[in-house]
RNA sequence: GCGGAUGUGGUGAAAUUGGUAUACACGCCAGACUUAGGAUCUGGUGCCGCAAGGCGUGGAGGUUCAAGUCCUCUCAUCCGCACCA
């Protein structure tokens, strides 16, 4: 018979569905298996990153289904968003249609795939359902004081028409349109994730060996803790008058305070409060303020081509000496970070260098290299010896900046203070297709929370999208409402939460409990039993969003009671691009592959397998048109071959000493395999040479004829295989195990014993020859033979040592 | 600039962690079967050389009996962060 992918991966497909084949028991007592993928967004057909991201979560969820183990492999869909809107603007589709008809399709792409999902489980996060509990969770938040409403400078994409969170701002663009933002004043809620940043951050330390490092020095890169000095810069008396008495002084920042005494300068982020003072009181001349809106309204990634700066005519005193130290308007002081205001060591700091000499400011040394003198022209900015520095001269500049805090602190003019990069989770976005945000404005209370019997507040059906304005805002009944404190009329907030929050516990909503999802979000007995989740795999592009969002929301639901536990993932895997002619498969460069196509010409195994050979998951993968056709070859010799099986309920039992080098070649092949296939489910993924394994073993079976060593193989590399290629393992497994092989495999050992073992022989490390000898062949003997065999390399030379690395290999070394 | 990763045949990639470099596959070459082959099967295939032999894991050194693997320096590519005070 032939093999025929169709035929056979419609069987398969129908009979996984029919017996709920993937339902994860709700036995608790047996060991459990979290295995998940990130979730699709639902953008309308698969592609091939995704086709490699199950295939890799399907091969570990099914090898440990083999295991006996109780897995729970769920699949939903990240289904609010964006794009939802943006086909409706095009198309003028409804975003909701869209939305599910695409589920509706890629869900049979998935299961056309053969992949092993919880059909229970499935769920999609703009089903009402799951804002229902979404909103809960916002209101918990609120009330546990995670989420405010507060005015401020904001991150606007001008092309999507919505603020946006810092983390999705991607070199000064929007993460998802490549717009370059822009800073625009508007209301915005937050999530205090700044509560988290030291938890975050002291976490990652439980995550090494699950994650790779990369990901770990990108959150923590990102959090950017830095410990320094924070203290008072006080105005002088005139410009105190200067500023109608309105400023005594303002706060810096610095992580080095052992440069203290070399401050010659400070600079102010044009946008200081200060600074905003004095243009609103017509406190600097036309012209300045003029250069200051410029500066204001540059783009962050001009505002890095030069430094520029403008004098106050303001001057602050130096703590320590007592001096007078201009204030300056500097473009590269962020307002965003510290105070929005420096103190300037430009003996010691690169930035403060350049500006100083750009404007002739004073350069104040006070560190030297222990070894003498500092090299011209730059700032110096190593360890060394204070001088210039009051009673801290000497000391070892490293050592000063402790005492130097200390000294602060006890004169009460500053103290030791925390900065980080991390800024609170902005998660309004002005759009329609996302969970509105569960509160009211009230004209007499203010603003206040929905109550939660009234909860979903769900989306309105009838909406026009035009892309101009908010939906929401612009429907006509939607936002009116009664306030839940005092029943007058009032308005529903019309922003609706940043996506990512779904994203934040979908894993969790997995441990719902089937017969329970109706009344609870999820359920904390299965969550004690599945969380965390074992193998995560997906894209190392949310390195730090989602990762850093769904570890942040597992805190704020423990803090909340609803878990026990602190990280989320505890084994992550970052799979690498698919590419095609060597840059990332995309619409624009016209060089994507359909997967529907692959299955429809090879079949989805030839797909799986493909995938899964051409590269390790880690790394990216260079789709190749013929790479896919030897995968192809080989499913199907792999089938056709089968035809060598003596069909068995169990595995067959052979005599090993009885058989032919060939045959026992071929077991031990096998066995390899078997051995390689625990190793790479189980800690190394490398699923190509598990695949490489297999081709061997089958090259190996293929060399010989005895139907007891095909019989045996066939059981043993169906079994391996069918995490990679299942309805075709299936198929024979059915056709000749009755399907009881394919459960955990025992090793035999009496396959790797060898009679003769082959050993290279090196002159010098350079191999020469090679030797059989038998496995307990005396080292003396090893010697004889091979010098016998090397004598022309032997001749007229001295030999100086005689190296014996038992089953590896002779290494002869000689001299003349 | 800082941090991280990677560099092995014509190509995708292996190498049990210091022990016979290039497994497995693609491609290519030859042969068999065939009316035919873009099917299937068999064999060959790192480079130079007629050969003996030599060379060979980005490059240069080093440690070692032995280095793709360890150390030092260096080059290239990719990724992340990027005036974070």
């Amino acid at each position: 018979m032939e093999y025929n992918s169709k035929e056979i991966e419609k069987k398969w497909q129908d009979y996984w569905k029919e017996n709920d084949s993937f339902e994860p028991s709700e036995d608790f007592t047996k060991e459990k298996k979290y295995i998940l993928s990130m979730f699709p967004f639902p953008s309308g057909r698969l592609h091939m990153g995704h086709v490699r991201n199950y295939s890799i979560s399907d091969a570990f969820a099914r090898f440990h289904r083999q295991q006996g183990k109780n897995v729970l492999h769920p699949i939903g869909f990240d289904s609010f968003g964006m794009p939802a809107e943006n086909a409706a603007i095009k198309n003028n589709a409804n975003p909701k249609t869209w939305t599910y008809d695409n589920i509706d399709y890629m869900k049979n792409e998935f299961y056309s795939l053969g992949f092993s999902f919880s059909r229970k489980r499935e769920m999609a996060t703009s089903d009402e359902l799951y804002t229902k509990f979404e909103q809960a969770f916002i209101i918990d938040m609120y009330e546990k004081g995670l989420l405010y409403r507060e005015k401020g400078l904001l991150n606007w994409c001008p092309h999507d028409q919505t603020v946006l969170a810092n983390e999705q701002v991607i070199d000064g663009c929007c993460w998802r349109c490549d717009t370059p933002v822009v800073k625009k004043d508007m209301n915005q809620y937050y999530f205090k994730i700044t509560k988290y940043a030291d938890e975050l951050l002291d976490d990652l330390k439980k995550l090494e060996g699950g994650w790779p490092k990369q990901v770990l020095t990108m959150q923590d890169n990102w959090i950017g803790k830095s410990n320094g000095l924070a203290f008072d810069l006080f105005f002088d008396e005139s410009s105190h008058a200067k500023l109608n008495e309105q400023f005594k002084s303002f706060d810096v920042f610095t992580t080095r305070p052992d440069t203290v005494y070399g401050v010659s300068y400070t600079a102010l982020a044009p946008e200081h409060a200060i600074v905003t003072y004095m243009i609103e009181n017509n406190l600097l001349s036309d012209e300045i303020i003029v250069e200051i809106k410029k500066m204001k309204t540059t783009s962050s990634i001009d505002r890095q081509k030069e430094k520029s700066g403008i004098p106050l005519g303001l001057n602050v005193i130096h703590p320590l000496t007592g001096k007078s130290i201009p204030v300056w308007i500097a473009n590269f002081v962020l307002m965003d970070y510290g105070s929005g205001a420096v103190m300037a060591v430009p003996a010691h700091d690169d930035r403060d260098f350049d500006f100083a000499k750009k404007y002739d400011l004073e350069i104040k040394l006070v560190i030297k290299p222990f070894d003498g003198k500092a090299e011209d022209g730059k700032a110096y900015t190593e360890v060394g010896e204070l001088f210039n520095s009051g009673e801290f001269d000497g000391m070892n500049s490293k050592k000063s900046q402790y005492n130097i805090i200390k000294y602060f602190e006890e004169k009460n003019i500053g103290k030791k203070t925390t900065n980080y990069k991390l800024k609170d989770w902005g998660v309004s976005r002005q759009r329609y297709w996302g969970t509105p945000i569960p509160f009211i404005h009230c004209e007499d209370c203010g603003l206040v929370m929905e109550k939660k019997e009234n909860l979903p507040i769900a989306l309105p059906d009838d909406v026009e999208i035009t892309g101009e304005g908010n939906p929401l805002d612009n429907h006509p009944t939607w936002k009116h409402c009664k306030c839940s404190v005092c029943g007058k009329d009032a308005i529903r907030e019309t922003d609706t939460m940043d996506t990512f929050v779904e994203s934040s516990w979908y894993f969790l909503r997995f441990c719902a409990s089937p017969e329970n999802m109706q009344d609870e979000a999820f359920s904390a007995e299965q969550i004690k039993y599945w969380m965390g989740v074992d193998n995560y795999i997906g894209g190392i592009e949310h390195a730090v969003l989602h990762l850093l969002y769904a570890r942040f929301f597992t805190k704020v639901f423990r803090d909340l009671g609803y878990l026990d536990f602190d990280e989320p993932f505890d084994n992550l895997l970052t799979q690498g691009m698919v590419l095609k002619d060597g840059s990332k498969m995309s619409k624009s460069k016209g060089n994507t592959v359909d997967p529907d196509e692959i299955i429809e010409k090879f079949g989805a195994d030839t797909a799986r397998l493909f995938i899964l050979f051409a590269a390790p998951p880690t790394q990216e993968l260079e789709w190749n048109d013929s790479g896919v056709e030897g995968s192809h070859k080989f499913i199907k010799r792999f089938f056709d071959r089968s035809s060598n099986i003596v069909a068995c309920e169990s595995i067959p039992k052979i005599a090993h000493a009885e058989l032919s080098k060939d045959e026992k070649f071929a077991r031990k092949k096998v066995y390899e395999a078997l051995v390689r296939a625990n190793d790479v489910y189980n800690e190394k993924f490398t699923f190509n040479t598990l695949i490489a394994g297999t081709m061997e073993a089958m090259n190996a079976l293929n060399a010989q004829s005895n139907s007891d060593v095909w019989s045996e193989g066939y059981w043993i590399l169906a079994s391996i295989m069918e995490p990679i290629i299942p309805h075709v393992a299936c198929e024979i497994s059915e056709k000749y195990f009755s399907l009881n092989n394919l459960t955990k495999q025992i090793i035999l050992d009496e396959v790797f014993v060898e009679d003769s073992i082959t050993l290279g022989v090196s002159i010098n490390g350079k191999r020469r020859a090679e030797i059989e000898v038998a496995v307990d062949e005396s080292k003396e003997n090893i010697i004889t033979l091979a010098k016998e065999k090397t004598a022309k390399w032997l001749e007229n030379k001295e030999i100086v040592k005689e190296i014996v690395v038992p089953k590896k290999l002779v290494n002869i070394v000689v001299k003349g």
